[in-house]
RNA sequence: GCCCGGAUGGUGGAAUCGGCAGACACAGCGGACUUAAAAUCCGCAGACCAUAACAGGUCGUGGGGGUUCAAGUCCCCCUCCGGGCACCA
């Protein structure tokens, strides 16, 4: 209010009183989120039961219906949106199936971020996770999502990570954990040693920035190869998972079927194994080829100082390329060592060569040369030089000679081979390293380019390794030699007063009360592990956990865990393809192989949605594209928030965020509201089922028919293939038919029975995608119970079909006129509705008819000339 | 280079099995209500040609070919965009 209130003449002020009134009236009818699920909200909050699943000893079939668990970085973004809207569509829809549905929702609660924020805000990193937690719990609710909180995992618990260490004992005493000393990938932006899958482009996963540097440590290994075979082969069989992951699974296993072949190295008593998986061609290998930290280069290269430093420019070469992310783009480059190695296979000598291209990672370092039938081999052959020896020939054709290299080993066949001259190269391939096996310079082989998994992090905020290290040794340990922790002294609690500084090295390192302790077998003085476990070891098991999440004696009770699993529908983001998704997968067939569960796959099912996008560009800070969810929860409430997230685009893609779209839903929104209050006095919940609908006059079987339809749809695409947008849309389109007969329904013309079942429905198909609004308005309609728990609406196909159908009518394919015709007419009956509209003759006057299609129910086309 | 997606009005998208392209929304335009505005309600809306208007006609789903009575949808070739993999022997 200001001055300017004082010049309103008397008139005006009659005026706005009577708009205030009239507004307040109004202001009664309005759709108003702000105070419809703050009240919801209240109420579910205060019924522990509501979403809570049934034992499993449920006569109901069950669904575990899961979303990936976020890290609590404090805030709900627009990804977690839509992806929990995605899950709770689900859930909410399976419950009103008659499901016993298993939603729950966890913390993935270690990690850096929290050691950040302590150094930022010299805060503790227990206390930063735990606020972050209850603030992004209190926005899950305020989204009215249908979680069974009394199932709630937060991984950084104690209650939570002593499972951890558990497991790894586990594996420890199965020697699937183990350590070794390797060169590994290190960020220096997190100070801590990264797993391959944690490395993409040379670049850490987390700062995209930062170079990952290569350093030799001893650490922390899972043996994930014991099972590389297996979760290959498992992948043929998930066709309940995207074709896109499996895809990157398998390229990441990267299995290879090859032999191992020695060849003696002149005047030494060293060989060098060449992995290859072209042993047929090796009668073609001119030289072998040696990465620069291949043992026998490193040999040469210790009497030889101009060798050496041609080999340390290759390393750097290899080393530069690897941090840029590019290994495949440097050129080839080579040094010749001046020895010779013998092919085992024809006694002769090829030259010993070290190269840039050669991977000390992959297979033994150590390749055979074959330019004519490589084409890495072949350009480097052909850059320096060094002979070329065919070996390999089409069986059909001989015209292409001249074309090398010939990579084919299809209908392709040896010469020039010894005595396997004329085989196939398939034949060959067996037979060849039959032989070196039976002479003792070879073997068929497997590599993988799937490598253990390092799960050492010198990192203070994660599971600590429950493992001692001997100071003095005893029987069967050495002095500093590894001592597995007992169960009983499970959980290694992490140190709570841990300074956190940005200096190396592992910050439990630096607790003395931590380091320090006892050696289990012998009590004489040890030191602690120092190293935390890499944060995917907790989301690699943790569904198992909410089947039994309060279980203190065990992970979890197998009864439990085999009623509820495998996951019927895990959803989550794309970008856990090879990390989260390859890690479970392995965890879950260890607990296998411990006889705590019997599944060997832990989904059956997996969805990945799209992106949030803005402007063109996925929503992040940097990009400054963000859009906060509490500004459109405030702005437009959580219903019209999550139904967007559903309606802009199908869930599989990427989807737009704009947010007049959102004001969209809200408005539709408003009008279900108004409409249904409007007419909720003759609403009545169905003590008489409304039997001969029959009798109803041609508005109101409309209009039944428009709802029946839309059940259909939305229960297809609910079983299929979830395009929630076409739902919504489905509703949408119901709703504008109740709009456009709302006269009719004020009239008496549609009746109160054809009203309610109108309503009642409309607001039970609501429930999945607003869940506020739906309980809301079906209390209001006198609906008893949580509307979630009601039937889902069954559609009554005799009341969706339609009475009359219209036929689009084409002359030579195209559309001349539409035509109705009775529904079920005949074919007959269809041909001469179609030929007798007189836009149709028209068309054809003057013209012999050729042909006449008839789809019955679909359209006509008539052939003329 | 290889492997997956994708390209439809001004915008997001729909067309689920080869059968009316553009459902449903957003933005826009016109109207009603209002002193006015907001909100709400009603209507228009692919492009082009033509017309006083009505009627009418042509083109149209990234581009080019093909199959078919009929193609956004199937086949062949190509372009562009997004994602994944890549000296892996």
């Amino acid at each position: 209010m200001n001055g300017q209130c004082g010049k309103t003449a008397a008139g005006n002020h009659e005026n706005t009183e009577r708009n205030a009134a009239r507004e307040a009236v109004e202001d009664a009818q309005r759709y108003n989120p702000a105070e419809i699920e703050p009240k919801w909200q209240a109420r579910w909050d205060a019924d522990a039961s509501l979403y809570a699943a049934e034992g499993h000893d449920s006569a109901k079939p069950k669904f575990y219906c899961l979303e990936m668990l976020p890290y609590p970085s404090g805030q709900l973004h627009m990804g977690h949106v839509r992806n929990y809207a995605i899950g709770d569509a689900l859930a909410r829809f399976m419950w009103m199936r008659g499901y016993n549905v298993l939603h729950p929702m966890g913390w993935d609660a270690f990690g850096l971020p929290a050691e950040n924020a302590a150094l930022k805000n010299n805060t503790p990193p227990a206390e930063w996770t735990l606020a972050n937690i209850g603030a992004m719990r209190q926005q899950m609710r305020r989204m009215g999502l249908s979680y069974d909180w009394a199932t709630e995992v937060t991984t950084c618990l104690p209650e939570y990570y002593r499972w951890n260490q558990w497991f790894f004992l586990k594996m420890f005493e199965r020697g699937l954990a183990y350590r070794k000393k390797s060169n590994v990938n290190w960020c220096p932006e997190c100070q801590t040693v990264l797993a391959n899958e944690q490395v993409v482009d040379g670049r850490c996963w987390r700062h995209e920035d930062t170079i990952v540097e290569q350093r030799d440590l001893t650490q922390w290994f899972l043996r994930i190869t014991r099972y590389a075979d297996e979760l290959l082969n498992g992948l043929d069989k998930m066709d309940g998972w995207p074709e896109k992951v499996r895809t990157m699974q398998r390229n990441w296993i990267g299995r290879s079927e090859g032999a191992l072949i020695d060849f003696a190295v002149s005047d030494s008593a060293e060989k060098i194994t060449v992995f290859t998986t072209r042993v047929d061609t090796i009668f073609g290998a001119t030289s072998v080829q040696l990465a620069p930290e291949h043992p026998v280069a490193q040999n040469f290269a210790v009497k030889d100082a101009v060798l050496a430093s041609q080999i340390d420019i290759i390393l750097a070469q290899q080393k530069a390329a690897r941090e840029a992310g590019d290994l495949g783009a440097i050129e080839k480059h080579g040094v010749d060592t001046g020895k010779f190695a013998v092919n085992p296979f024809n006694g002769k000598f090829v030259p010993i060569w070290v190269a840039n291209y050669i991977l000390a990672d992959y297979g033994t370092g150590a390749i055979m040369s074959v330019p004519a039938h490589d084409e890495r081999d072949f350009e480097f052959a052909a850059k320096y030089g060094l002979s070329l020896r065919r070996v390999i020939v089409p069986n059909q054709v001989a015209n292409d000679l001249q074309q090398l290299p010939y990579l084919a080993e299809d209908d392709s066949s040896l010469v020039d081979s010894g005595q396997w001259t004329g085989q196939s190269c398939v034949d060959a391939q067996q037979k060849m390293a039959q032989y070196a096996k039976e002479n003792g310079f070879g073997t068929s082989t497997v590599t993988y380019r799937l490598k253990d998994w390092g799960v050492s992090r010198q990192r203070y905020w994660g599971t600590p390794i429950p493992m001692v290290y001997c100071a003095n040794g005893h029987t069967g340990i050495e002095p500093g030699g590894v001592v597995p922790l007992p169960e009983s002294a499970l959980p290694v609690l992490l140190p709570a007063q841990v300074e956190i500084t940005q200096q190396g090295g592992s910050p439990l390192g630096r607790v003395a009360d931590f380091v320090n302790t006892t050696c289990p077998i012998c009590g004489g003085p040890a030191l602690r592990e120092t190293d935390t476990m890499d944060t995917f070891v907790d989301s690699s098991w943790y569904f198992y956990r909410y089947t039994d999440a309060q279980n203190a004696s065990a992970p979890f009770d197998s009864a439990k865990a085999n009623y509820w699993f495998p996951i019927d529908q895990y959803i989550g983001g794309v970008e856990h393809a090879i990390l989260h998704l390859i890690y479970s997968r392995f965890w879950t067939r260890v607990m296998r192989d411990l006889g705590m569960i019997q599944n060997d796959e832990p989904a059956t099912r997996l969805f990945t949605q799209g992106m949030v996008i803005k402007d063109g560009a996925k929503m992040s800070k940097s990009k400054g594209n963000v859009v906060s969810p509490d500004l459109m929860i405030e702005r437009y409430g959580a219903d019209a928030t999550r139904m967007y997230a559903l309606f802009a685009a199908p869930p599989d893609r990427d989807l737009d965020w704009q947010e007049d779209g959102v004001a969209g839903i809200s408005r539709f929104l408003s009008r279900v509201y108004r409409l249904t209050m409007k007419f909720s006095q003759q609403i009545s919940q169905p003590d008489s089922q409304s039997a001969s609908i029959i009798a109803y006059g041609p508005a109101a079987q409309a209009l039944l028919r428009k709802l029946h339809q839309t059940i259909a749809k939305i229960t297809l695409d609910f079983s299929g293939r979830w395009h929630f947008n076409t739902c919504i849309a489905a509703i949408m389109e119901l709703v504008n038919t109740i709009v456009a007969n709302e006269a009719a329904m004020d009239s008496g013309e549609i009746s109160s029975p054809v009203i309610s079942e109108v309503f009642r429905n409309m607001v039970l198909m609501l429930a999945p995608f607003a869940p506020f609004l739906a309980a809301e308005l079906w209390e209001q309609l006198g609906g008893q119970g949580a509307v979630f728990r009601i039937a889902w609406p069954v559609a009554d196909a005799e009341l969706a079909r339609e009475a009359e159908l219209e036929i689009p009518v084409q002359v030579n394919g195209k559309l001349v006129n539409v035509v109705t015709v009775p529904a079920g007419s005949d074919e007959a009956t269809i041909r001469a509705a179609a030929q007798s509209d007189a836009k149709v003759s028209a068309r054809m006057a003057g013209k012999t008819v050729l042909k006449v299609i008839v789809v019955p129910g679909k359209l006509v086309n008539i052939v003329v000339k």
